[in-house]
DNA sequence: TTTAATTTGAGAATCATTCGCAAAAATAAG
DNA sequence: CTTATTTTTGCGAATGATTCTCAAATTAAA
């Protein structure tokens, strides 16, 4: 079984609830691609092999991966919530492109230290970053 | 005429638009809070004193707002799309409470000129900001 | 004032997300 | 292997924020 096959299971039996047959189909759709995902996207990837998976399901599914840690609500681009993994990937801030919608990662350890120290001083105690901007991508500003 | 209201006046003429007078008095509404907004929450303001502008119109006047470069999208809290002044105000980053809902302002033209900067290496345009992290706030974490 | 262009309000349409519910699947117990 | 209990599912309907349509109103210019 898949690691994160194991931890989903695990959290779901700390609350009662059950590893059945679409949560597992629907958390190997999340983890066969390595990139953000809606779950619109997710729908069409089940479909193909799995005709009777619902969409209702996967939105139902989405928040328990989220309280099991294994992905997070990342941002919400062209009027669809997006989200990203957590397992297995390192944290990482997105420019997002308002014309074609597309994404861009990078990464900044520099940044997180400079909010972490800001949260601080704040007595906030941060449990996920959030940072980002929106604009225009290379292809889009000819 | 204050300010704003020069400078919003002043961007619509160079897109061949008109300083309205419903876009006045939601341009007027806007600037009479220094907090997050959302059009909800803008059109109970106007309401009071204007019977007769739509929600319609407002939602059609806050892209203005934003290329006018005197408010921008800042978040996404419960479901509404919520805004925040640019003009007249600091740039800022949010830490959010996932207890309470608590949003913390803090400054920080470091974090922003970094992020810029990577930006710049991807040839990427910034038009607007999305700097914030979630956890707790120091009154919860008690 | 006439004219041409832009805006407006009202309500209908859209579209992602959530809900309600009866039927199906999972698990436990006998 | 049944039965009983709980959780889950798929479907389609409901929700709710945002967008669109369009005829009437407003604007600014000539």
């Amino acid at each position: 079984m898949k690691k994160e096959e194991a931890i989903f299971r695990d959290f779901l039996k700390t609350k009662g609830l059950k590893l059945t047959k679409p949560r597992r189909i629907i958390l190997n759709a999340v983890f066969s691609t390595h990139e953000h995902f809606n779950v619109d996207a997710l729908y069409d990837i089940i479909r193909k092999r799995h005709k009777n998976v619902s969409r209702a399901t996967i939105y139902r599914t989405m928040p328990l991966m989220i309280e099991a840690g294994l992905i997070k609500q990342a941002l919400r681009c062209q009027a669809k919530d997006h989200y990203e993994h957590i397992f297995g990937h390192k944290s990482h801030l997105h420019f997002i492109c308002d014309k074609c919608g597309k994404i861009v990662e990078k990464e900044s350890k520099q940044v997180e230290k400079i909010i972490k120290d800001l949260a601080e001083t704040e007595g906030f105690e941060i449990r996920e970053f959030n940072v980002g901007a929106k604009g225009l991508c290379a292809d889009c500003r000819s």
